[in-house]
DNA sequence: TCATAAACGAGACGGTACGTCTCGTCTTGTG
DNA sequence: CACAAGACGAGACGTACCGTCTCGTTTATGA
């Protein structure tokens, strides 16, 4: 195993003060909050992680920059927190076979591609993971979430006999979404309904041959 | 198509005057160009691309911070110049099956983010690529490159008749890459050879199964 | 003359509401005003004036900082108000002649010097006065007034035939501090009983020659 | 002896860099300095020293906030720094009695304390002093500076037999100027000609009969 | 080999954003 | 329903880093 999870710094974030936000978390405090995170969003649109700048998404917000830092801190924390309230939630239709449910799931990252708030949000997470350890953990658990929905359409595929029981169903979307991601992300090269598809139909393939058995894992090859 | 490029700026790096480092290229100023990009490198592995700062690094170079200023501008147009000097080459073997030759690439790939100065780069270069679109064309071209010298192992593979004719090498890799990717540059989960192996598996599968003739990817879907 | 007073903001202090703390000056209100005062000059002791904050000495005081906030409003207010609350008396044994009384005013001031509290506490007049008209004030009339209990000596003086009928008693009790103020508040020099001796005794001198009666002052010099 | 200096904290000034503005004082430099002084000097005169900000000092400059914290840090040592810049000189005319220099020097401080510029900066050294060591010692030396080329009013009158061998000249000057210091900068009373007179004539009556003789000093009174 | 233009070194500065610290006010939820 | 505690607004602070400018020095390079 070549790595495990690159972290560094032990964030010293102990249970010093309880944070402010938490304590009175009703009228003010929660339009604020609401406030700041649009205002984050539309920077994010308009100017990318790199260029957000905190005082500008306090006026934005029309929220006093001291605020922002009392509340967040850092603009990590902010498109962190941003996590929740974009809460995407992809809903596949029980399709027949289960290269129709993968292709559903791919077409729905693309669709969220497509939009460019969701779109700019994400960017900034691939790009924020790239740099800290806590938004790494965040992204990673923003993503699981997501593939805890949409996994089950593998579930249905081992009941239905399609792919061979044991088949790791997070691993299934992983397969499914990765090509994908790094056209998105990483390469920025196009993505497309086309490209949806075909990675769709790969993991659907992959997995009917049993490649995603959860324990064979383990030697590594199948076949 | 639900994107191309998400460039933004016009880049205005007209040829004003012709960059310092072009016009008397040898003796010192090669020095100098290897010292602070050895420096650069060392940053980025000490601090992570977030906090590396150019007088860290001229410091380190034992370099005047002017002279990087004057070079190079930004952190940025360092890390991309870093490709060139890291320059990476994934030889393979040449062997029988088209698998074992993806394999080996899958293998190599987590085997340089084993290195700890590649992997600084390159996590630099997805932080970068995330928020520039210089970077991302850099970042683009450098993998496109790396793609180059592999993807002749589906040349030889439809040589061999082992997958159809017109599948296209660079996707195949693509998609040998993509989940090690994912989890390395994205989700940060832990990489092994499993995965790498099994990733290898997949694509070889998708391959031989025709998936990656081109112009079939126009409509999309190959059944 | 050079100047009367250098006042400048009109003290927009009108009495618009009866200020907290008036009208009803039992029970607590009064243990309150105690326990914000004495917490007060403690933190001008530890701190000084410049870095004595509000918030610490309602922490210190056990009392929420609004109400501070609600009873003074600022720093100055409650340095002000310590006067009353530190009222210093100089008791002076009537002794046979000037110079003896005066020697006992110069040794007081001196020994006050020496007492932590009090010493802090004038510090910070001091520093306040040379900011603000109303400190400036509210030190003028504190030094008056202990000026009063002690110009008696000077009286005494006159109908013992010590010193010229005439003779402004406050302006001889002046001339016995200043050089001990100077030391003390301006130039940090350091005051031990001779210079407290010596002033007294230039003062008595000066007196007897009729330097400080009245009248005599307008034009100045008495030869 | 009550007390000797009230130092608190340890300086940390060690000689670590050599502070920007000593390298290369020429120029710019030197241009930055004046201009900065000047602008200090303005906003003293217009809000006093606890109202005066370092930026606006900055803004007024036309130097950016940036370089005032390099070159000074805080506003105290602007203000210190502002000593030099204010290189006051008292000449006395070398009359023919000590009381008639003793006048003119007394004369001066007074005229001085009409010159609004050269009072606010008093009155914030004075106020700073009560704060800072630092601006106690500088403020201490400023005075002892002043004292230095006036004590000589004393020299000269020993040597016409006016006063004791072995009379100290800055405590006479001390004497003289102390009741003015008294008036100008802690209580805030008038002064003009006649305080000034009346002191001259107070201090050079108690030189006269030997009252600031060194070494009398020790057993505190004279008679 | 030597003149000269290129590249570098070093100090200072302008400017942006950051994150913090206070003060004093306003608001909320609880006793 | 009062009020203590929580949250906020406003403003200044002091710092970090970026990128630029200036001037003086060193060093390639080609005539």
């Amino acid at each position: 195993m070549a790595t495990e999870d690159f972290d560094t710094a032990p964030e010293p974030d102990g249970a010093g003060a309880p944070a402010p936000g938490t304590r009175r978390p009703g009228g003010r405090t929660a339009r604020t909050r609401v406030s700041v995170l649009e205002a984050a969003l539309a920077e994010l649109v308009e100017h990318g992680y790199a260029d957000t700048r905190i005082d500008r998404i306090a006026d934005r917000a029309k929220v006093a920059a001291t605020t922002v830092y009392r509340r967040w801190g850092t603009l990590e924390n902010i498109v962190v927190d941003l996590a929740d309230h974009l809460a995407v939630s992809i809903t596949l239709g029980s399709g027949p076979t289960l290269e129709g449910d993968l292709r559903t799931v791919a077409r729905a990252v693309v669709a969220l591609y497509g939009n460019p708030a969701h779109r700019a949000w994400q960017c900034a997470m691939v790009s924020a993971a790239a740099a800290s350890p806590k938004a790494r953990r965040a992204l990673s658990e923003v993503l699981a979430k997501r593939r805890e929905s949409t996994a089950v359409a593998v579930t249905e595929a081992i009941a239905r006999g399609e792919v061979p029981p044991g088949t790791d169903g997070h691993e299934v979307i992983r397969a499914t979404v990765a090509p994908l991601y790094l056209r998105m992300y990483i390469t920025a090269e196009p993505v497309g309904e086309a490209e949806a598809d075909r990675a769709a139909a790969a993991a659907a393939l992959a997995a009917r041959a049993g490649l995603y058995v959860v324990g064979r894992a383990e030697d590594g090859t199948a076949r």
